[in-house]
DNA sequence: TTTCGTTATGTCAGTCTATGACTCTAAAAC
DNA sequence: GTTTTAGAGTCATAGACTGACATAACGAAA
């Protein structure tokens, strides 16, 4: 309880009349959760292990994140606004997976700039098997969001749930191949991926003929 | 130490011992499993008693389960394997999203046959976020497998794991169609998505052009 | 300043999932 | 028969969460 935030004021005066922010001790467990797994590793560390580190109870952990997994998983809410933003701003004249490859693009710098921290998470996800599964559930809720918007583009129903589903894996397979070489940017990857895509669909031209009998 | 297979020529002859089968209590957990989260839904259900209605401890829950959720899902084993052979045994002329089309309709009896079980399954799994992530996982192994079917064809190492997201995506998509409104079969559900897909791919032809400036 | 309402946090007791270590038992193999 | 072996029971415990209540910090109003 002796606990005087010497921190607080530190860059952002958030201003707005508010008893007690509590952000600066959920930053504390977040940074602390990142440390701990990787020097241990998830499974070999225990949230009152995080909590002590970041100053407070394991009781308090659990008041800021529903459970041990979602404390790195928290910057999905701007990505998901960007892109949404993104999705219905593009010209009504663009097709569903290019409304999708711009809005890729769009949160280019966010990510590029997001790179320091992302790598090491990613790192820390790819060992913990619990990590992966809250991950692939966090994919699967930004393809519904982008559903969603191109939806409200107009796009059909049927058609908005395949080509987000479609877009997202090629994005994630972007990203990833990006984490691997950060050569060119995301924006090469992104290109090379959407590229095959591309490939991909037409090389299956060929196939509705040959399907029906 | 003292394992003697007896030695030799042994292919189908392997059964090395098998003392109590240790099924009927596997199988009896399954179904006591299904029923409970029927009843009273996955979060209310303990797996003490899942354990109880099946006439089994608590602990032998965990001998035949990694975890409570792994009681719903057993059957992938039988699909994966038959979708990975009929993606090996298919023509080496047809492109991938053929091959992966030809392999859903392969499976297509299963799922038929499947159904009494399949569809309350997976009434329970959509009101349960825990079991929706850990379906999320459960497919995107299959996804993985069935890219790894691609690529031993011969299919390029990038391009096999976007044509099996895609063709997973496209799979589940008409599945879900399929169990919402089993008229026409799964068969008919799978032509409509993969012609949908057709469809996005079809509108993507003017894409490249316009994206490279 | 004091008081008051709001909010973050602490404290504590408890439930549930999961696992290790050991024993017991019945069936299979010899 | 005897031995082997794996399924199942028992006990103890760690660790992830949760509800209930008390307390401390802070802003705002008196």
């Amino acid at each position: 309880m002796t606990l005087k935030h010497n921190d607080s004021d530190c860059q952002i005066g958030y201003t707005i009349t508010m008893p007690r922010s509590g952000e600066p001790a959920r930053r504390r467990l977040q940074q602390a959760a990142v440390e701990l797994f990787c020097e241990r590793g998830y499974d070999q560390t225990t949230t009152a292990e995080i909590a002590a580190r970041a100053g407070v109870t394991e009781r308090t952990f659990f008041r800021h994140f529903p459970d041990k997994r979602e404390v790195l998983f928290d910057g999905q809410a701007i990505l998901r606004e960007m892109l949404t933003v993104a999705i219905a701003e593009a010209p009504v004249t663009l097709q569903p997976l290019e409304v999708l490859y711009r809005a890729f693009r769009s949160v280019e710098q966010l990510l590029e700039d997001n790179r320091p921290f992302s790598v090491p998470r990613q790192q820390v996800i790819d060992r913990a098997p619990a990590l992966q599964e809250r991950e692939l559930a966090k994919v699967a809720a930004l393809a519904e969001a982008l559903a969603l918007a191109l939806r409200q583009r107009g796009v059909g129903e049927r058609l908005a749930a395949l080509a987000a589903q479609t877009g997202m894996a090629t994005f994630r397979y972007a990203v990833a191949s990006w984490f691997a070489d950060p050569a060119g940017g995301l924006g090469t990857h992104l290109d090379r991926a959407f590229d095959e895509l591309d490939g991909l669909a037409a090389s299956s031209s060929t196939r509705k003929a040959r399907r029906r009998r």
